[in-house]
DNA sequence: GTTTTAATTGCAACAATGATGCAAATGTAA
DNA sequence: TTACATTTGCATCATTGTTGCAATTAAAAC
């Protein structure tokens, strides 16, 4: 789907900054964080626009964050706006990339009796397929 | 355990803004933020004392922390310290308390090929027993 | 195409937080 | 009690999240 499509979507008007937003998170196979997607970004925008756009992005559910250890953020786009149910993410110890693992679902968790579930995140550490490529050679 | 016991096995000096720290966080049946930690801690610290004093307990690997929402930080004490298996964290959407799971392990994800896991983060989110016992009053 | 209106931008400014250097204070072991 | 290494508190700076406001821009109405 298109940057603009999406926005219209959530009737949001259509700046380039949010559309260039979306585009670049849209084109990465992978989830980016903050200043990748900046450095990609045609056009150079306040810190306080680009800041903003993101926020709304995020009330909206189009783009959606993703921490590791607490200091790594990244983005990715939600999946109300790719139609995949809940998945996993994943957090490559080596490169430092995070992907969304679209066809690993979330699994369900049998919690103490009380408790009930809304919403489960997981993040999955480990060694990506590309470096575990690179260490075989 | 004792916060000196913990602190003598990893030859941490026995200062007591770390000791208070470890004890706060014991005493709860519950992560706590940092300001909760703050508020219930004995002495007043600087700024920059109590925040050098988490970056060293996390270093050691005697506290972690559990973020929610990318804003939301609690600190527990961690496996390493409580012998517990890798269990999964559970927030309450309502009372934005967080606990460890200890008795909800984390459960195998099958990668796709070339991937290897390390580590597992969960984070479920929904009701804590608490509340819904509250709900039905 | 022009006008109108509401949303967005860029800028200034501030708060909160992470981080470092350094002298004074403290914990630990001799 | 002394000696040494670590930690503390303070000053200071960088980064990041946030807001108010006037100027600008997008979208809708004409």
């Amino acid at each position: 789907m298109k940057a603009v499509d999406i926005l219209n979507r959530y009737n949001l008007k259509r700046t380039s900054c949010r559309e260039g937003i979306i585009d670049v998170i849209t084109a990465a196979n992978q989830a980016l964080s903050e200043n990748e997607i900046r450095e990609q970004l045609v056009g150079n925008y306040d810190r306080t626009t680009f800041y903003r756009s993101f926020k709304t992005l995020e009330e909206y559910k189009i783009i959606h964050k993703i921490i590791v250890d607490n200091q790594l953020v990244k983005y990715a786009l939600d999946n109300t706006v790719t139609q995949k149910d809940e998945h996993a993410h994943f957090y490559c110890n080596e490169c430092n990339t995070v992907k969304c693992m679209n066809d690993v679902p979330v699994q369900k968790y049998q919690l103490p009796d009380g408790y009930s579930d809304v919403e489960t995140e997981v993040l999955i550490k480990g060694i990506c397929s590309n470096c575990k490529n690179q260490k075989n050679n």
